[in-house]
DNA sequence: TCTGGGGTCCTAGGACCC
DNA sequence: TCTGGGGTCCTAGGACCC
């Protein structure tokens, strides 16, 4: 069997944080709101078991929360990253393989624990709750589908005290016989439609399906999930974890916004806000897409969604530079005479960024030049963070150097650097 | 009045190249 | 009748996840 892994998750994670830091809401039903206090969020046991429902609008809800006694909190994202780092730092203690897959969850690689698997989760287990105050739930198994579906079952079987295994064939058809389709990871209402049209109507119909059919009918991730189903592993543990690819930030208006210079505010600090993102995880573009929207709840209004993509010639993470490419596009879709509800800006084309303060910014492309970023980076940890930086001509890529002595100057020479 | 804010991957089709 | 074939890149859109 390949090596088992487990599937951490912290349960209602959102609202258990919320109790950490005001115990007395342990044992209530509790609500977690979205950005403007629109919508549900995150919901404790309590508040499931009444029947709140996820996504639910926040307004048709207040006087039915008022009557059931839900206690309901605004969302504090600083708080549950931070909760969540301290939860990530715990299970690093019970593994030498973790994949922080979200805010929330994480595999763990458990070769050479088989002989004691339950054990292992169930200290687990205790010890992230006592030095957290968070409880999770524990499904370990040979795949991450598997894993999933392990830990879905240690959520739901009361008896289970928070952990489960799926490791034998038997205990893996009896808990997947138990699910529907849009249970499993990977399949959502959707997906679940199409497959019942080629007669697969549950999670044993698809482990039990043709992988081949399946990667021609649907594709070929459906396809991996097959062999996953049935103990293969096809996704591995993603250790380290890859730069972001896209990022973005964009908010729902509190009121609707009309005017031109409300919306330019509003995107302004939204590229400012994606800029910080982008610069704490050493990153840069040089393609962004500005957004605006108008309140899709609203047929009956003059609706007007637009996008507009920006290219910059060179990447940067500089927040004047950025802001004014924001603008400019917004300046492209903006339309006079709608009620806008929304606008955000996304950063694609992603690069690593090495700080040169107030300058350029490229990427190391070559392992020769990702081998001297090194050297680079290690020149300006000891001299100061941008002793030494590089920049890009239009095509050409030149290393900036600075001294005390010399003002800067470009060069591509590598043996110049090395003198520095 | 009021309905979140992020992300990823895959596919299909067209342009373009040799 | 047939009208090269293989490869890459780009984009738009769909589907899914937390």
């Amino acid at each position: 069997m390949a090596a088992p892994l487990a599937l951490v998750d912290c349960n209602n994670f959102y609202a258990s944080c919320e109790r950490v830091f005001q115990p007395r809401l342990r044992g209530q039903p509790v609500v977690v709101l979205s950005n403007n206090d629109g919508c549900v969020i995150a919901r404790s046991n309590e508040a499931k078991a009444l029947g709140v429902e996820m996504g639910a609008p926040w307004h048709l809800q207040k006087e039915r929360f008022a009557r059931l006694g839900v206690v309901v909190r605004s969302s504090n994202y600083t708080l549950y990253g931070d909760m969540s780092a301290r939860v990530m730092r715990v299970l690093a203690d019970f593994t030498p393989n973790l994949e922080i897959y979200s805010i929330d969850e994480a595999f763990l690689g458990l070769a050479g624990f088989e002989h004691r698997l339950e054990a292992h989760a169930r200290m687990l287990r205790a010890t992230v709750l006592q030095w957290t105050g968070i409880p999770v739930s524990v499904g370990t198994a040979p795949t991450k589908t598997l894993a999933k579906a392990a830990n879905r079952m240690a959520k739901k079987n009361p008896t289970a005290g928070g952990v489960a295994l799926l490791l034998t064939e038997a205990a893996q058809t009896a808990a997947l016989a138990g699910m529907e389709l849009t249970d499993l990871w990977g399949v959502a209402r959707r997906m679940a439609a199409r497959l019942g049209e080629a007669g697969i109507h549950s999670p044993l119909d698809l482990r039990d399906a043709e992988p081949r059919f399946v990667r021609e009918r649907f594709s070929v991730v459906l396809e991996r999930m097959v062999y996953e189903l049935r103990g293969l592993p096809c996704l591995s543990l993603e250790e380290i974890m890859p730069d972001r690819k896209s990022i973005m930030a964009s908010r729902s208006f509190g009121r609707p916004v009309t005017t031109p210079a409300e919306m330019a505010e509003a995107v302004a600090t939204y590229t400012t806000r994606a800029a910080e993102k982008m610069r704490r995880q050493r990153l840069a573009t040089s393609s962004l897409i500005v957004f605006v929207e108008t309140n899709r709840f609203k047929p009956n209004d003059p609706q007007h969604c637009a996008s507009q993509a920006v290219q910059l010639p060179v990447a940067t993470a500089n927040t004047g530079t950025l802001i004014s490419a924001a603008l400019r596009g917004f300046g492209a879709i903006w339309r006079p005479g709608f009620s806008f509800k929304k606008a955000g800006v996304m950063f694609l084309d992603l690069v690593p960024a090495h700080a040169v303060q107030g300058g350029l910014f490229d990427a190391p492309d070559t392992p020769a030049q990702q081998r001297l970023m090194a050297i680079v980076d290690r020149i300006n940890a000891r001299y100061g963070r941008d002793a030494v930086g590089f920049a890009r001509s239009g095509k050409r890529r030149a290393w900036k150097l600075r001294s005390e002595h010399h003002s800067p100057r470009y060069t591509t020479n590598w043996d110049d650097l090395l003198r520095v």
